[in-house]
DNA sequence: TAAACATGATGCCCTCCCGGTATTACTTGA
DNA sequence: TCAAGTAATACCGGGAGGGCATCATGTTTA
């Protein structure tokens, strides 16, 4: 088996991709280092760094172990912390991960009802898009997620929280927004678009292009997150779709339009929990919470 | 930090909840294993077992604390294998472009047989024309590509996948199809001709252009894309000169007609990928379906 | 009631692992 | 061809960890 030691010299040089520097970094030399890092790659029974005498690079092995060496090391410093809590007489602990946008809406009013019903329970809050809060759900790293769908209904329960419309976020001096009236898809047939992307942010792209007649060529912008959508849109780089929540903003320089086409309340937020999780703390609360499993 | 081998000492101890019989299951003696728990309660922070000299229990926090425990020592014990089996090619990522022309025939069996080959591979698919897929595959973006000559062979390995032969695309109630026979060149003299772009769509171009007297004069329209070409000429705006497999497109109104000059099957498709790629799964990839680099 | 037993903790020794220093081997760029 | 940069190797010394012996303490038994 390998050390704790050998995985954070092993991410030090993954980081890094230099021996010299990754040692400095963990304040010690160079040599032993080296060794460590052989020494996992013996136990591992792969390569993990290619070093050609001039210059260090992962392998593919090596960008896979890189992912569990810091789910382990963020895993490891989490424990210690968690048994602490539950030894100094809390109740339990919940960790909640949501995403950016839903921060802007929905997470201050449920925090307030999670502490009203669970008020003994300490809360960890990790902002993380759907892919991760789902890969944190099914290694037991997270409770309860604030995301969107698709999710895998045989592994989660889901309970819908919220649904919002979307608007178009354009610049408050774009002559659209003098229009007085809803925005029609012809009025973007020339206006730079400013998009999600399609893998970092798979369900807003999904629902743009499914409600939105969207012309690729108009697309100067790819972005995962609605606060640097809002934020290119303030620049004046074009116009953005994003969801009704992001008006609460509050950047200065953006003006949101409604939207004629499409439906009323397009974007859905869930409430997602494994099925399996044995939490008593998220036990309780779903309980409390009436979130039907369904 | 805490150690995996205090770990492993605080799983058995917990499960035995008896320090002697714990030990010789872990091939020690007690004494060392009563100090690895008393060094892992102190980096905790807590106390992990309560032991009165005559019975062991776990605290609360020690309960929290395994769960913790046992999910690190079953992440540490995947870690290696999923690194193992990524660097044997057995699991990880391929990215593949195609030409449009080539989804219509070879793409999908290709599929199947990578499918049976590296059941666990991701397979990313990225439609591409051929200078794209070359940019890729220099990049390393692209893991193989599958396309038409030309591409420098010092950069590039290949390996020929699938020859056809070239027919010709009429409208369905055009005279020609009337024949009865195999096209001649003269039979093309004052046909309006869908012709391909000598930029994007090189190969062919050269292709029609060596095997058949064009005459530049005929041609109405300069195209990229297989699929346009064959929308074009169904609606009579002229003939074409396609790839065979052009004919499983199903597209009403159009018909094919061999062609008598030229060779047999003068249209390649190459799988190419670059001589230096080092992902494993392409390496193994390669090695079983027996492309010997040429 | 006292002796035997069970069991976890402690003291001491020894080995081996790990880190440091010095050096080597190799590549690259001037 | 030489200087510089960088990872690997050689060698050494200190400390962590395991084993053996023993202790401390509580429980069972005669």
């Amino acid at each position: 088996m390998f050390t704790f030691d050998q995985l954070t010299g092993f991410i030090a040089v993954a980081e890094e991709l230099h021996f010299g520097r990754a040692a400095e970094r963990l304040n010690m030399t160079q040599p032993p280092l080296s060794r460590q890092i052989q020494k996992l790659e013996k136990t591992v029974g792969a390569e993990l760094l290619e070093r050609d005498n001039r210059r260090v690079e992962l392998t593919a092995a090596g960008r896979a172990f890189l992912d569990e060496a810091r789910r382990l090391m963020a895993l490891a410093s989490r424990a210690p912390v968690t048994a602490r809590r539950i030894a100094s007489g809390r109740q339990g602990h919940l960790r909640i991960g949501f995403t950016a946008a839903s921060g802007f809406s929905i997470l201050g009013p449920l925090l307030e009802e999670i502490g009203a019903i669970v008020p003994d329970v300490d809360i960890d809050l990790q902002e993380l898009v759907t892919g991760e809060q789902i890969q944190g759900l099914l290694t037991g790293e997270l409770d309860l997620g604030l995301a969107r769908p698709p999710f895998d209904t045989a592994v989660f329960d889901s309970h819908l929280l919220y649904r919002e419309s979307m608007v178009l976020a354009v610049p408050a001096s774009h002559s659209l927004a003098d229009l007085n009236r809803d925005i029609r898809n012809e009025d973007l047939k020339d206006e730079p678009l400013i998009m999600h992307s399609p893998t970092q942010a798979r369900y807003f792209y999904d629902l743009v292009v499914r409600l939105h007649d969207i012309r690729h060529e108009n697309v100067v912008h790819t972005v995962s997150q609605i606060l640097t959508m809002v934020s290119l849109v303030a620049a004046k780089r074009g116009v953005a779709f994003v969801p009704h929540s992001a008006t609460a903003l509050g950047i200065r320089g953006v003006s949101f339009l409604r939207l004629a086409s499409g439906e009323e309340e397009p974007v859905e937020l869930h409430a997602i929990w494994n099925r399996d999780a044995k939490n008593p703390a998220l036990v309780r609360l779903l309980r409390d919470l009436e979130f039907a499993a369904n």
